[in-house]
DNA sequence: TATGCAAGCTAAATGGGTTTACTCATATTT
DNA sequence: AAATATGAGTAAACCCATTTAGCTTGCATA
């Protein structure tokens, strides 16, 4: 019940490894091995079913055809997509993909950066902790490791990055609250000290400066994600009470827009007429709100897509230097 | 730049290969290696920071510390639940995860299961597709090749699975839905073969007689993974409609009860008043809705580790000849 | 006749670990 | 004193596919 090896195949084609081996990698003909023993050796190849071994075929080439993906948590929809659409492209290329949870922890992170370099991924797409800093990032960077940022990424090391634009869109997510009215909108967002939170903090207070509101900082609340649920039901409370008044929430992604729904439920308080809430990051379920949930989806199918070929092309091609890409799509304000 | 092989750690440490070799493995001590060595050989490699080569150690081993895990659909909140765990469970015992998407497509399926088999996983973790007919699983056991199912199984052959208690927990919810006054309850599912979609089924029919009430073919719509939105709005019509004159609906799957709910809100149908919903598999918004979904909840964490562990207990320990695990786990009725 | 060359193929090295089957001292038994 | 053990360690085989460098043989040209 062993496998069959190359050695099996050539012994039985009568020809030697190499023979076998460039046959049956398509490089018969620029290596003039003839019509006949190419023929003789699919014929047995086939019958004997010969899969070769991969992981020899690595260990010689140096490459294993697999991708590694480390994003905090699969299970949140928006990376759970992400996944999705990174295998199936992933599979198209040939390639299989290795996935990991960070947990949005540095250090996990480090730790799986390195494990999965150990392994010998061909290369990596990385979703990087909230609270990174740059450096394991910039080690990969330094050894010329294939990579590519999702999601989020630092302005400090030139990487290969897709994203969407955040400060564009939550622009044009403030204005919309603006526009129903709301001219005090708070902000729960996690704590991050990343350029994306910024930005959309930025594409917030863009929004209000156009309008001729004041920014005030104590709207913008950062939770941490040790107990997001108590300290969301806080931020909540604290924003609606009275200096502040606030009746319109921006949640910054999905995870704390989830869990402020559910704050929001658990304090029996009414959408929109108690409160009226804002999410970056779709979710499937919004839309099925009563009222749906107004939020700006990102464009997950296109930025999976758009990363794997990236990342395949930089592992594929003779590395041209230092030329990384900096993808930004465009991110979609879904009004509901 | 290039990484540090054994050679480099035990020319380094003026030992041999196998003593450097025996010395990281922790095999020192069994080969009379002397802690004057053992120390040398261990202080080289932590400044050379080697790490082992683990295609090379594949290949002279026959084994890739890596798993396979195949599932509908990742981006699919139930199986990106598992997906967590899996990897969680994984990387606890020293293990990577390869994941794949079968769309529910049989095809698909065995050829996932064949590629991965080629890229030496050392076991797979699967949940076949809906329609899927033994072959590939059967010739997966056949071949004694590690496997343990999940989600769902086939009665036919004795393999490794870790499912949920079926039946037992569709006569619940059933229950339940009779104890809320409703005797005509319809259920929309997928279309299947499988055997969880007739326990399902099952459980249903027995709470119905267990309360003196007939069941009814035609209150049971299967619809197709094609156009599910579609056909399913066309089931909630059917069952709504007169001589049925259903007034819950019994949805018998995540998918079909997220898609069900959008269409019950396109359809302008109020929850609980115009249909009631129940649906079996929960998700994490469902109790964020007005009202609340009751749903009943699959144990999530412990099919996902549990399978793990089954796996590569099977993997690690010495073939006890086909002594298969087959567990069966309580859900849970969540009600609200 | 000797030389060049193409066609068709192969032996052996390579990659980096693990493992088997020794070696070589010295120490202990019998 | 010869035989056996033991401690410490090693050379070489092995896992399997790829690749480099080169070897035949036949035919044509100088």
């Amino acid at each position: 019940m062993k496998r069959v090896s190359l050695s099996d195949i050539a012994k039985a084609a009568g020809v030697s490894k190499t023979t076998g081996s460039m046959v049956l990698n398509g490089r018969a003909r620029e290596n003039g091995i003839s019509d006949a023993t190419c023929e003789r050796v699919w014929k047995i190849a086939k019958e004997l079913k010969y899969k070769p071994n991969l992981m020899a075929r690595g260990l010689r080439l140096g490459k294993t055809h697999t991708l590694g993906l480390i994003v905090a948590d699969i299970s949140n929809d928006f990376f759970a997509q992400i996944a999705r659409t990174v295998e199936e492209t992933a599979t198209r290329y040939g390639y299989h993909v290795i996935f990991c949870n960070s947990d949005e922890n540095a250090e996990k992170l480090t730790e799986l950066i390195q494990t999965l370099k150990t392994r010998q991924v061909d290369g990596l797409i990385i979703s990087p902790a909230l609270h990174d800093y740059d450096n394991e990032i910039s080690r990969l960077k330094r050894e010329k490791f294939p990579f590519v940022l999702i999601d989020r990424y630092f302005s400090k090391i030139n990487t290969n990055y897709v994203v969407v634009n955040n400060f564009e869109a939550s622009f044009q997510a403030t204005s919309l609250l603006l526009d129903r009215g709301y001219n005090r909108i708070g902000i729960i967002a996690v704590f991050s000290n990343s350029i994306q939170h910024k930005l959309r903090v930025d594409g917030y207070r863009e929004a209000l400066k156009q309008n001729g509101i004041r920014f005030l900082r104590k709207l913008v609340v950062e939770v941490s994600y040790g107990n997001l649920k108590e300290s969301i039901i806080n931020a909540i409370r604290k924003l609606l009470d009275c200096p502040n008044n606030v009746r319109a929430i921006y949640f910054l992604n999905n995870r704390v827009a989830v869990i402020g729904l559910e704050c929001i439920n658990e304090m029996n308080l009414r959408i929109p007429k108690d409160i009226d809430v804002l999410s970056f990051d779709d979710n499937e379920v919004f839309r099925l709100f009563d009222p749906p949930i107004t939020a700006v989806a990102q464009p997950v199918h296109e930025i999976a897509e758009k990363a794997v070929s990236i990342l395949i092309d930089e592992i594929e091609r003779p590395k041209k230097i230092s030329e990384t890409r900096q993808i930004v799509l465009p991110a979609k304000l879904i009004k509901r």
